[in-house]
DNA sequence: CCCCTGCTGACAGATTATGTCAGCATCCGC
DNA sequence: GCGGATGCTGACATAATCTGTCAGCAGGGG
């Protein structure tokens, strides 16, 4: 029951507190120790530590010892020179421009991340930047999210995928997906192709299903992308 | 009563993406179209926007026009997420890709920056990008260097040219430059023409010379882009 | 004048937060 | 191995908070 209770600041406000208690140590910090100087119980405290670690705090607890917070979980102060923020506004314009709506939106919300952590006058030169994307034909629009595809691509995950060739009917496949190619008018999945023993590439646009399958695939990404690139002929990057 | 309540994220991530959400604009954006965004009611954006100032951010509210956040929140923006850094890495490369020499090596070098302050997780996803920016027909080079344009354009300063036109002989002008255009072929000077009295793109490979005059041009860069925008017909980035 | 928009108060119900208690697992020093 | 410190989890009951709806006021722009 909750008995004694001070009602204080909010719960956000304490969240954040906690964030700068453990940023001002180095040391490990025991759980009833942050609870006295937050003026919660220890349990909720386990809570709070709970929280933080599904938004992404990195905070590593070890029985007998106690927390410690890796860095990571705020972004810190950048500096730029004035010609790398326009660089790097340049291509999140293209990106948000040309990629899928996925890629576009987190192309925007990196850029603002940076602008919350930019000097006054980089920011300027940030909002009021002056190198435009020039329009084109973009890539057909997607069925599917391509989201999910990277996100198995960075898992190292099979795709079962419904693709349509060029002049055939649509059929379904397993790949090892291992990149994401952006062409002017097309978007590609570059895969292990399960069913073909074959490298293979994917028109983003023809794939009208992809579902993740549970487990890795049975090598690393960096593998495949190393050799095909040698089938292709290409360089290193 | 609350009737309609889908569960969601908890109050202090719904904060955090509020802020986000601020620092992703620039113009006044209204309650209802934020609380749409956050899935919740306007009623309570307008209590979630009490609580951030509580905290000391700086939204600006006017009636009719909409809320605005002025920058300097002391409370950094999270880290990334592994598909923002994508989105960097991926727009980044395409200015190394695409862009002249010097606008590439400032996409490397603010990548650079970025990477130092990621957690290894993150610097791995960066390192080891599955995003490629596919092969393709790039500008022609430039004789000058197009930094120098840059730099004149964000000091709003004049530069004299040497252009040659399609079909002509090269001739000097004297250009206001207020933005730089990159297509797929060609990188583009918008400039307003000091000496044709009139709005102006200059493809950069045909410019043989380029060298900034002193003291600035009489207008602001940014109604100079309005402005052009305008006859343009499009609209608004 | 009308519409859009910020802003506030009240209310009731749903949701969440919290402390207490109890127990298990793990690491360290002894 | 033992004991203490510490992380971690579940259950439970109560208090606090959150939320949407409703209603109304005020300011800005056309």
């Amino acid at each position: 029951m909750g008995r004694k209770r001070t009602p204080g600041r909010s719960r956000a406000e304490r969240l954040l507190e906690l964030v700068q208690a453990f940023r001002r140590r180095r040391r490990p910090v025991s759980a009833a120790v942050l609870a006295a100087e937050l003026g919660v119980s220890a349990r909720s405290l386990y809570r709070d530590v709970a929280v933080l670690r599904a938004q992404g705090a990195a905070i590593e607890g070890e029985a007998g010892i106690g927390y410690v917070m890796k860095p990571g979980f705020l972004l810190p102060p950048l500096m730029f020179a004035a010609e790398e923020i326009e660089a790097l506004a340049l291509g999140a314009a293209w990106v948000a421009e040309r990629a899928d709506p996925g890629l576009a939106a987190s192309a925007r919300e990196a850029l603002a991340r940076i602008s919350g952590v930019l000097p006054a006058g980089l920011r300027e030169t940030l909002e009021a930047t002056a190198l435009l994307v020039g329009p084109g034909e973009k890539p057909a629009p997607d069925t599917v999210d391509l989201a999910v595809v990277r996100q198995a691509i960075r898992a190292e995950r099979r795709l079962s995928i419904v693709y349509r060739t060029g002049g055939g009917a649509p059929e379904r496949r397993t790949i090892w997906p291992f990149g994401m190619g952006f062409f002017e008018r097309a978007r590609v999945v570059m895969a292990w192709c399960e069913t073909r023993r074959d490298f293979r590439h994917f028109r983003t646009d023809r794939i009208s299903e992809c579902a993740g399958l549970p487990g890795r695939y049975p090598r690393r990404r960096g593998a495949l992308m190393k050799e095909w690139r040698g089938r292709q002929g290409i360089g290193e990057v």
